[in-house]
DNA sequence: CTATCTGTTATATATTAAGTATAACAATAA
DNA sequence: TTATTGTTATACTTAATATATAACAGATAG
């Protein structure tokens, strides 16, 4: 399954549907080009409404993750580089500076957290389902 | 000023308090014991209700951070050291991997990752306010 | 040409989270 | 005694989230 929701969680159903798409991206599930669900397949797949997929759609879009061709479908976009790093580096921030002061509060040193973004990044260029 | 808040921002206003307070420890300027205001102090310091304050403390005390005593105050709590480091292990694994997989889907190198944590780190160590 | 499918727009509704406002309680501390 | 503390209760407003239903209009496949 590509996406799996848990309608318990505190975190928007929307949201979910757009990590776990940037997660398929990451893995390499989602390549440059590849169609995504319509709007009406994909929320019926996972019990949710089109609107609710269609906004996460529209944040991937502006996020630059996807793009979305009207009346043709969705697809994958890699997007340039440099902006790509951009768009990263100006949104990593402020979620990263809180887990670090978490981390700090914590007594958890920084060779901990390097570990597990390295465990992190082996999984996901991996490349393995 | 320890607080200051982003009326406009998409984060809650008691979440706003919450990280302050978090990177308020972090960066040593709470340390153990120390007292924190009174939630209709700081919520008059910052524009904000009493009860905002209030579930920004309940939430800081559920995760062990800080100690509520009734009618007397409430104060930083250092904690136990175990103990920290599980609940930071328990609650970081899904925004770090929100995190590592944006950063993978933009192609940035899981060495500027480190490369931020440890600035982070000697920012937050070094102790200057 | 005819259906079907596409994202899109519009309207309406329900639920929950977030935040404010005001008042009162009861023990602590000055 | 008096002011301060966290706490509880009630009421209210606003915004975010999610659903439901319908229609639009071009693209696409039969």
């Amino acid at each position: 399954m590509l996406l799996s929701i848990d309608f318990g969680s505190d975190q928007p159903i929307y949201m979910q549907i757009r990590n776990g798409i940037v997660n398929g991206i990451a893995s390499g599930n989602l390549n440059d080009g590849d169609p995504l669900p319509s709007v009406r397949t994909l929320g019926a797949e996972i019990g949710v409404n089109l609107h609710t997929v269609n906004k996460a759609y529209q944040l991937l879009q502006s996020e630059g993750f996807i793009e979305i061709q009207r009346r043709r479908g969705t697809f994958i976009k890699a997007g340039d580089a440099a902006q790509n790093a951009a768009e990263f580096l100006e949104n990593c921030g402020d979620p990263l500076k809180t887990l670090v002061s978490e981390a700090v509060t914590r007594r958890v040193d920084r060779a901990v957290l390097h570990q597990m973004i390295d465990h992190m990044y082996d999984e996901l260029e991996g490349n393995e389902s």
